[in-house]
DNA sequence: AAATATTATGACAATATGTCATAATATTTC
DNA sequence: GAAATATTATGACATATTGTCATAATATTT
């Protein structure tokens, strides 16, 4: 984790920061990734990174968790607007994500990023939802359709919501690791969650 | 991939150096890996390091090839035993890998390579499927059991497959990377594999 | 045995990382 | 508002790492 030191910086210094991992992130691939190439990015001396961050591992961390946060605020929010339907948001979100793929400069960070990262960290839905209260959590439930859906209890909604996540993260690597037919990638992507939408279907519905 | 060079290489010293990989992944995560540690421990020289491997990376992925190699005859093996239920065949198989964890240096070493393994190498019975001829695949659709589950063609049984291994992926990482309660993670998976075989029992049955 | 192809070798340049003593700047205390 | 204390900044340095390359050793072919 980054220091307090690092946290008690100013905005712009730590956007500052931010903005020279992601440069040097898109040049290389984490391995490769340069401290020297940040701190002259950054403008900031090498005994300043060091009081920021442990090591190199350390500010990779910050900036996945940091990109991290924007894409979890982008689901959360899309919670809202696809009323009523799990698979109808999973199937969204993955395709709007599948065309990042589209922006060169997206693509080429994400490769460099994604086979490094902890996967925990992108699975916005399921940390979202356990970190609810109880009166938020049906709230989400409802926006999210389960009421329609075959689930008794609360640890069959994170079964499911669990199993989706997976599909992504076994999908997306597909996409940020070579493979260039986007439709067929999100097409396949929809048949293996159709056989979730089956399994979950209320009996004579 | 490692050079002719190091392909036409006597057995033993091609072993010697896969251990030599071996021991420095058991101490070290890979982006740590040294190639000086390497090379000591194989007792080769610097410049041959680099007559057999591109790089780094390279050497990685022969490692991790090398190793997936066991793990995949090992699955295909017990196709044949586990008769007709593919279910049952990733619950052993499952338990099995979660079981090695007990084993510390392996949990050591699984923890320095997992994070950074192409996750495909690690998908051994979708590449196996897909890589039979028409006569063995119906073969081996019997032994799995897909007979009696609600599978119309080629597809929807490689898209079965590839969402059992998508809760393979996303399972095991959780126990590689600290997690401790593995029967705990165990539960967790059976009960994941429960949607998918909802989803794909046939009409009354 | 000469010629050719293959493999082995380690010194080297270039570059990297993490440390540390010290300087600069803020903040608190009296 | 000056002294004392805490926080942050700085870059030289020791140490380590990577990938290259010219050359030596060994095998194979002619």
């Amino acid at each position: 984790m980054p220091s307090q030191t690092f946290n008690n910086l100013s905005d712009e210094k730590k956007q500052r920061i931010f903005k020279a991992i992601y440069l040097e992130l898109v040049r290389v691939p984490f391995p490769e990734m340069s401290i020297n190439k940040i701190i002259k990015n950054a403008d900031i001396p090498r005994g300043s990174f060091y009081q920021y961050f442990e090591n190199k591992d350390d500010a990779f961390d910050y900036f996945v968790n940091e990109s991290s946060k924007r894409v979890k605020e982008k689901v959360i929010r899309r919670i809202n607007t696809v009323h009523g339907d799990i698979f109808e948001l999973s199937e969204t979100v993955f395709e709007e994500i599948v065309d990042i793929g589209l922006n060169k400069e997206f693509m080429e960070i994400l490769r460099h990023i994604v086979p490094y990262a902890n996967m925990h960290k992108l699975q916005p839905l399921s940390e979202y939802i356990e970190n609810l209260d109880r009166e938020k959590k049906i709230e989400a439930c409802c926006a999210l359709g389960i009421g329609n859906l075959d689930i008794k209890d609360e640890e069959e909604l994170m079964d499911l919501i669990g199993v989706i996540e997976a599909l992504f993260q076994s999908a997306l690597p597909v996409i940020y690791c070579g493979e260039r037919d986007f439709d067929d990638v999100k097409i396949k992507f929809k048949r293996r969650l159709n056989i979730i939408r089956k399994a979950t279907r209320k009996a004579g519905v």
